[in-house]
DNA sequence: GAATAACTTAATGCTATCTTAATACGTATT
DNA sequence: AATACGTATTAAGATAGCATTAAGTTATTC
């Protein structure tokens, strides 16, 4: 399975090096970068550097497991979207619960068959907000500048801010100006396909970025869908 | 969540009678019709005589599994566009790479939730427009350029701005200059089989765009439909 | 863990777009 | 020339699709 941007770089954290390193052959060998840690703490540190897009964490490891791991990591800003999977033996499925509660996206149980592992990880590398792409980190059109490292937008001297959710249709939209997108393109784009969401959702989100923007950034095409445009 | 033109018919295809009966329940509440088939051969028949608007594929069958069927399917020309979705096994992944090769639009992962598989039906029901196919971005003939991803005409220095029918139309008679299409045949892309139209709405239609575009562009075949020429 | 912010849903209203219908036009055919 | 057939034109009617608002949920923050 290809990917098409950059290679993404996955943290794996576990105590035992057998499983790091059958982890680490198995996704090297699908073109991902491979950064390990052995321990919560270290984890963290490691995350803080790395910046990894997706990152595997044990649940049952010495000093801080997963769960107190996850829970930290979600609460550094900027790990606060990176998707994380747990892996578990089969039998402590205790941690299932708790594991979603802190902020997991998924749990992975041991054994690990490697073809189950390489399908699970793309399904949360595909799921991940436009945000944590890494290609492109700021747009200038007309007069804005749409920053997406600082999730703001410039316009003149004036500082815009906006929410995740409006920010990312703004991105989307205003990263191939004039490209008409239908609701579904932007639904797939921006939830995925596993949230779902009703119907007026998206129009909602427009309107408060028109209020913040102005009516003249994005253009309603009916029965077609929207575009950025000025 | 009501659907418009008459009632959708779904083809669920699965030899685990549980699973059927839940897909069945689950769009027959929706508002679907629903017909079944246990396995590829039979799957087969019964489209041929049914003609589903969708069609759901388990891909683990006896006899002929999903993906050979599918591949069946595409081969016959009534069965060429009609989305087809792949159920699957969360593990058995190794199936979605082939699927999607042989021409399945998606695939549905067990265990199935109901909201999931609906929004995911819904996707790919209405994905069927012209505007939906990937294939083609823009089309450039004589001094026009056709855009399809920002749903303009490009004349000189002017752009020209259609609604969706009248761009759809435009788009079908020009992908292919100077053939003539009937007027079945431009329903047919067009409005597809539910909808029902009078027959003078298309020529308000060309009308609309022989307004925008100028008398030299559509040209009118009497009795027989309507070509691109200039 | 209460307060605040963000997101989603739901109800209602609006209007561009689509469709219909009524009439006019053109051109073959008798 | 009269008829028939198919298309053009127009304006009015219907509707799908979007906008707006407020209220309800769910996340975050302090």
């Amino acid at each position: 399975m290809k990917e098409n941007g950059s290679p993404k770089k996955i943290l794996i954290v576990d105590d035992e090096p057998d499983i790091i390193e059958f982890l680490r052959y198995n996704l090297r060998k699908e073109g991902f970068l491979v950064v390990t840690a052995s321990d919560g703490r270290q984890a963290i540190t490691v995350a803080a550097t790395e910046k990894p897009d997706l990152i595997i964490l044990d649940i049952m490891m010495p000093e801080l497991d997963g769960v107190e791991t996850c829970r930290i990591l979600r609460s550094m800003k900027e790990f606060s979207t990176v998707p994380i999977a747990f892996l578990t033996a089969r039998d402590e499925d205790f941690s299932q619960i708790t594991a979603l509660d802190v902020g997991g996206d998924d749990y992975i149980t041991k054994p690990i068959k490697p073809r189950v592992l390489l399908s699970r990880i793309g399904a949360l590398l595909r799921r991940s907000s436009i945000l944590n792409e890494d290609e492109g980190d700021s747009i200038t059109i007309h007069d804005l500048v749409i920053d997406k490292q600082k999730v703001l937008v410039f316009r003149g001297g004036e500082t815009l801010e906006f929410t995740r959710r409006e920010f990312e249709i703004l991105w989307l939209l205003a990263s191939k100006p004039g490209r008409v997108f239908t609701r579904e393109e932007i639904f797939d784009k921006i939830w995925g396909n596993d949230v779902i969401v009703g119907n007026r959702t998206i129009d909602v989100h427009i309107r408060k970025l028109r209020e913040r923007l102005g009516e003249n950034y994005i253009k309603t095409m009916k029965g077609i869908g929207y575009k950025f445009e000025f």
